[in-house]
DNA sequence: GGCAACATGTAACTTGTTACATGATTCC
DNA sequence: GGAATCATGTAACAAGTTACATGTTGCC
């Protein structure tokens, strides 16, 4: 239901191929929806099928040609009414806080070696969120859309520290009362 | 690839019906994983095809027969066995974030209200949860089951704190720029 | 009698993942 | 020659949702 509207949002900004997609949807709005690229095919071919997109061929030198993707006014507007909508928050899926409904009947060292490893990839997750805010949205005027990406950018940091500060606290006091 | 798993974690604790199970991914471990129904349903009856559950009819006074499953020595097996596997961090997927993305291209009083709605969602999930804590987890010697389910918890709050701290600045900063 | 909660399921569909498949170009 | 990146797809499967379907018991 939504990585159709997911990608209008990305044609919204720019016109893109699906790889360029893919690669959109594996790093920056991908921090907030992610898709593999069969999925983002797929999902072009009925956009299309809808006229919510139009393609264009591009042949590129020294690269192998390409399929670009671009929004019509119908695929505006359709973005425009789904902004409308009410959005539910979404649910959170975790298999290491599943684990942790059964501490009595699973392997407690290689939970803490979980634990661990979830804390160095969120501490690096971290990083990496800062670093983007530093090098893209240091400037004093932005437009309002990089204000809107900086927005969720700051969730995205938020989220991050939390998941560091609870694992190093689970670590604690699972290390203390083992 | 983990409902199955989920499954397995409630059995630990308790044997439960198909509809207790369905009540548990509503609430409690549906915090952290939620499933519907006819999923359930479906995962009970694999799970007995492959041995991992047994099945009982438990004719109940007053209501009508459940059919009660439980853990088999395999299936504990399994439990210990996938709580030794890597787990990769959940994806965010959430479309709101995703909305902040088009800024330019959606509907602002719309994305304002939905804020609205998303910070009473959270605050009331917070409350929740503070409930929950305060109600079962507030005895100072907990099982070491209840001390691994406390710590989900935890991070269920701090969770929902920080999502109603976010929008409360996002509503700010989205309506000084207006 | 009607509603809410108990209890269990099926069918059809959408969404998402994994593995397979192909072929171009650039750089070492 | 081989690896990496660019570029686009298909096929099979797994997971998840929605709507439909059925019947019980307790309570007002």
């Amino acid at each position: 239901m939504a990585l159709e509207h997911a990608i209008l949002v990305c044609l919204s900004e720019q016109d893109l191929s699906g790889y360029d997609l893919a690669k959109q949807f594996d790093t920056s709005i991908g921090f907030f929806w992610h898709a593999s690229h069969p999925q983002i095919y797929r999902e072009l071919r009925k956009l299309k099928d809808q006229g919510l997109l139009v393609s264009t061929d591009h042949s590129q030198v020294g690269k192998p040609n390409k399929t670009v993707y671009s929004l019509t006014d119908t695929g505006r507007e359709a973005l425009f009414a789904w902004s409308q909508r009410a959005v539910e928050p979404p649910a959170v899926k975790d298999e290491l806080l599943v684990r942790l409904y059964a501490l009595d009947d699973i392997d407690r060292p290689a939970l803490m070696a979980q634990l661990h490893d979830r804390l160095e990839k969120h501490q690096e997750r971290l990083r990496q969120y800062r670093r983007i805010k530093e090098t893209q949205y240091a400037s004093p005027d932005l437009s309002s859309r990089q204000q809107g990406k900086l927005i969720a950018l700051e969730m995205g940091i938020r989220y991050e520290e939390n998941w560091v500060s609870w694992c190093e606290e689970a670590l604690e006091t699972l290390t203390n009362r083992a």
